[in-house]
DNA sequence: CGCAAAATTGAACCCAATCAATGTTCGTGG
DNA sequence: CCACGAACATTGATTGGGTTCAATTTTGCG
């Protein structure tokens, strides 16, 4: 691993107060991963041999069934996944795959285990770590079962807006399907809600979207610290 | 609090390896309450004052969101709750109220944090105790979006059977509007499910339930322990 | 320019919620 | 001990959000 790449994941809260020894340990024998999108990286159902985390890209946490398939989680960098199965050794619940094209950072399991029993302070940035992430599923759980498909487009919008610069106006970052698939509805769906929202403030054309409205699309889409973060 | 209780919390795993004085520190401010049925513990948006520990009955995690109510968790003893919450000092993202007469340990918050912060042993119980609220979490969630309301109804009686015994014979525990609840579906919803098993193996009179055939129960609820736990 | 993938639009269908009416339990007080 | 009322439970009819299937249209790109 390069070392600009070595400090980056030194800098993590993560990682930042683990001594260093212990850092080293953990990360000689780490690996850098490149991925192209839509890429499975781990599947449920099997023990975890190493901790990822996202340093590039987005990933994608979902779960199938009997044919069926839900999105858990979409992640964004720097973010660590399936730090709770790593950590228990037990089974993954989730699958992952790449949305975009990624770099994932790869510790052996057994060697982050051994980490966190000896090394107090990783322990504690491991907790930090563990609860933010499983705040962001109850948010993402919220989000699905309290809105409807159309207010989480409208709410996304908000989001997005703000990230980009809040100037109103939108650009898809991705294809609509992956978003269609991140909001949790299907293709057709997005299309439909799309047309509905212009009756909430929003023009659409293509990947350009244009808030007209804030206040209407505000109080259609009800923006909440709760859910939103 | 009596003796006995104290010897109760210093079995639990999360507490069980911390030391002597830290744990008297943690527990001399500690309340064990007891709370009827349908009452109300913590609301969404406030910042936590005490880490919960259900001791005794059980306790529905929910969440609202613009007049609408999901439920995201039911806790069996002895679970904490609002983990997260505590350890990062932010608002909790759900509510929860007591399903059934409860008891609830409470430690202050604030303690919780210090020894946290102070004991090595505690800071890794709190990760193991919260690795695990992650992964029940994930699993309703899996349960509610990969499963239809029969199936999980199905599921949730092959679940009950092992629980009494595995006889083939299941005892209502509660009243059905609850277990409607803790499946997610309404009450009109679990009836009309209970009569849809006929076809698949259980005969159910009152709060009695029968299996008549697990073969067809089970072929029709798919239980597996990326699920079912 | 032409083709394949993505996106849109329409129709039918499904699961589950809601509303409304009726039947059943169960605890309580006469 | 029985009668009664209130909560619980069932049943039917309707509605709604969303998916699926199918048919076009648009987009992007070689």
């Amino acid at each position: 691993m390069r070392l600009s790449e070595l400090n980056l994941i030194r800098n993590l809260p993560l990682f930042h107060e683990v001594t260093e020894p212990q850092f080293e340990y953990l990360t000689e024998a780490a690996l850098l991963q490149r991925f192209p999108a839509r890429v499975d990286l781990i599947s449920e159902g099997v023990l975890p041999d190493f901790l990822h985390i996202v340093v590039d890209g987005s990933v994608e946490l979902f779960s199938t069934h009997e044919g069926r398939e839900t999105t858990i989680d979409i992640l964004q960098p720097i973010t660590t996944f399936i730090l709770a199965a790593v950590i228990r050794d037990e089974v993954y619940l989730k699958s992952a795959r790449s949305l975009t094209e990624t770099r994932i950072l790869m510790l052996p399991a057994e060697r982050v285990r051994e980490v966190f029993s000896r090394d107090a302070a990783f322990a504690r940035a491991v907790v930090n770590e563990l609860a933010m992430r499983y705040r962001s599923v109850v948010r993402a759980l919220k989000n699905e079962k309290l809105r409807t498909s159309s207010e989480r487009l409208a709410a996304w919008i908000l989001k997005a807006n703000d990230q980009q610069g809040g100037t109103g106006h939108v650009a898809l970052t991705c294809d609509k399907r992956t978003l269609a698939s991140q909001l949790g509805m299907t293709p057709e769906n997005l299309s439909r809600n799309f047309s509905l929202l212009a009756k909430h403030g929003i023009r659409s054309n293509g990947r350009e979207i244009v808030i007209e409205n804030r206040a209407a699309l505000v109080s259609y889409a009800h923006p909440t610290s709760l859910i939103d973060g």
